[in-house]
DNA sequence: CTCCGTGCAAATACTTTGCAAAGCG
DNA sequence: CGCTTTGCAAAGTATTTGCACGGAG
C-alpha cells in the first residue's frame, strides 16, 4: 500500500502549476518564482521547489533534466523530443518521437529492465544562436 | 580561429581518464576521486573536476547528464543509449541506438537547428531493484 | 480544532575558482 | 625559465529542510 497524503487547496500551488503549463520555455524553479513574484509578493522560492517536486512525483509535470546546473521543467507530459542549445541553454520542443517503442521494449526485456519512460534529447545550436554567430 | 591551449603531460590527468574509461558505471567526479585517492593521496577533487571538464570539451569523454544531483560521465563516446534506474540511480548502457537519424535531421532542418548529438535516456527500474522489490 | 501549506533562513550538496607552489618541456 | 597543472580552501549556486505561523476543511 502506498502512502497517500491528503492535499488541501492552495492558491499558490495552482498558480505554480499554471505558470509551468503556460509556457514552452521549459522553465527553472527560479523562473517560475520570478514570474509569480509580482502577483504573490510573499511567495518563497522554497515553496516553488516543494510544489514542483510534488507535481513531478504526481506526474502532472516532468523534468527535462538539468541544463547548465538548473533543472528544467515541462508542463507537457506527453512524450516528445527536446533540443538543448549549447550556446544559450534554451530548451525547445521538437515535434516527433524518433524512438522505436518496439526496439526499446525488446532491448529492455533482454536486460530485465522495467522501462517507464524514454526521453530523446538533442544537443546543438539553435536557430537564433546560429544567426548571431554569422 | 579557435583558442588552442598548450597541454603538458600529467600523470594524474592520465589516471583520471583511465579511471573513467575503465568502468561502465558512468561515474561521478567523486567516484573517480575516491577511486584514485589511494594511489594518489594528494589528489584533490578540484583537479578531478577540472580534468573531467576538459575531457568533456575535448570530446574524449561525454556527460550522461545529472542523475540525483550529480553529473555522470561516460568514457564511451560512441553514441549509445542509457538507462537510469529511478530506485538506485544506477546508469546502464543499453545496446542499440533507437533514434532515426533521418527523421531527426529533417525535423532539425525544418526548425533551423544545428544538431550535434542526440541522446536517448530511458528511465525505469533496473533488474536488481526489481528483484529486491519482489 | 487539526493538519496541511508556506515564509524565512539556515543547512546541504555539488561544483567552480583564486592563489601560490610544483611540474613539464 | 615560461607556461601548465595542482592542492587547498574559500566561494558560488542550486536545492532542501526545520520550524513556527497562517490557512483550509
Amino acid at each position: 500500500m502506498q502512502t497517500e497524503k491528503k492535499r488541501n487547496y492552495s492558491r499558490k500551488r495552482e498558480a505554480i502549476l499554471k505558470a509551468v503549463r503556460s509556457t514552452t520555455c521549459h522553465p527553472t524553479a527560479d523562473w517560475v518564482y520570478q514570474q509569480l513574484k509580482p502577483e504573490y509578493p510573499d511567495l518563497s522560492l522554497g515553496t516553488v521547489y516543494r510544489n514542483l517536486t510534488q507535481f513531478k512525483s504526481d506526474g502532472v509535470i516532468m523534468s527535462v533534466g538539468t541544463v547548465n546546473g538548473q533543472e528544467r521543467f515541462d508542463g507537457n507530459v506527453r512524450p516528445h523530443t527536446h533540443f538543448v542549445c549549447c550556446r544559450c541553454h534554451g530548451v525547445l520542443d521538437v515535434p516527433g518521437d524518433f524512438v522505436s517503442e518496439n526496439e526499446v521494449a525488446s532491448a529492455a526485456k533482454k536486460m530485465g529492465l522495467k522501462v517507464e519512460s524514454g526521453d530523446v534529447i538533442l544537443h546543438g545550436v539553435c536557430a537564433e544562436c546560429l544567426k548571431r554567430e554569422n
